[in-house]
DNA sequence: ATGTCCCAGTCTCTGGGA
């Protein structure tokens, strides 16, 4: 199974690329975030001309996520309960755009997840927090505590993985200098004991298991050319379970979807998983000989 | 690094978010 995610900022603005992306690399399984779409504005026609269902989750201008699978894709679930919902900025005055007297606040469209091949996948965009102590960085710790919840709810069912956008970088090894992140977020202690708390429950970093000494970004800023001079982040994360962890055949960061006319600011991350230890891969023949020499390919015997 | 891109509404510019 190859599993990818993405996030795209924006399906509309990328739908080029992301048709043409489909197309070359195939993956089965996609996790898209920053859709910037509602879910019945999603472009599911023309992914499933290559193949693919779609579940989409999202209201319009923010946020928004989507899975695509060409392996099925069943179970969707949108949102999770341990989400908090965000209540806005105080106005000026104090006074919360969604006070508590109107109830709880609204969940945003920040997690989809669905079964595709008997594995378990999530697609999550974890709030930027935008900087620490703001009520959008309290709301991210929160958050990601209620995914946490998640993740301990439905780890012991079987084959379970969460990639996305989690905006935080995991340790000093996945920014480009820790120096230049002081007072940010995404490196802070609290939201990296955060993104620990889902490891203390058996997820695995495939990527950072697969490379564990690389340099590895998986987003660039759009600006100063930052791409260019490779001064990036690694915070979108797929973390699996033990058992997907043992199947992985190959890990990497496709940094060509970053390059060229109007890229997202975040590159998609790819992986390979064997086939499942007990999954039917079919009987077992022998290829055709079919030596290729200077003068071209031997004719195979005719049938 | 504060250099760009995206969205919707105020709609051919602006402000907010990242």
């Amino acid at each position: 199974m190859r599993l990818a995610t993405w996030n795209v900022n924006s399906v509309k603005a990328r739908l080029p690329r992301l048709l043409d992306w489909l197309a070359d690399k195939r993956p089965d399984v996609v996790c898209l975030q920053e859709t910037k779409c509602a879910a019945d504005a999603f472009p599911a026609a023309e992914v499933a001309e290559l193949g693919y269902e779609t579940a989409a989750h999202g209201d319009g201008r923010w946020n928004g996520v989507a899975l695509l699978s060409r392996v099925g894709l069943d179970a969707v679930t949108r949102g999770f309960d341990g989400d908090p919902g965000y209540a806005g900025e105080p106005e000026e005055g104090g006074e919360a755009l969604f006070p508590v007297s109107d109830g709880p606040p609204p969940k945003e469209p920040r997690a989809i997840g669905a079964t595709c091949a008997g594995v378990r996948v999530w697609s999550v965009y974890v709030p930027n927090g935008r900087v620490p102590d703001h009520p959008h960085y309290h709301y991210k710790l929160q958050w990601l505590a209620g995914l946490r919840d998640l993740v301990a709810a439905e780890l012991p069912a079987g084959p379970f993985v969460v990639c996305g956008d989690f905006n935080v970088a995991p340790t000093d090894a996945d920014v480009f200098d820790p120096a230049a992140y002081v007072g940010q977020t995404h490196v802070t202690p609290p939201e990296r004991a955060a993104l620990a708390s889902l490891h203390e429950l058996g997820l695995r970093d495939l990527v950072r298991e697969r490379w564990p000494d690389r340099r590895v970004f998986t987003y660039w800023d759009y600006r100063a050319g930052m791409f260019h001079k490779d001064l990036g982040m690694r915070i979108d994360l797929l973390l699996g379970s033990e058992e997907l962890a043992g199947r992985l055949k190959a890990a990497w960061v496709d940094r060509h979807a970053r390059k060229g006319t109007l890229p997202s600011d975040h590159a998609p991350v790819i992986v390979d998983l064997d086939e499942a230890p007990d999954g039917d891969i079919g009987p077992v023949v022998p290829p055709p000989s079919n030596p290729v020499t200077k003068r071209g390919a031997k004719k195979l015997p005719q049938a």
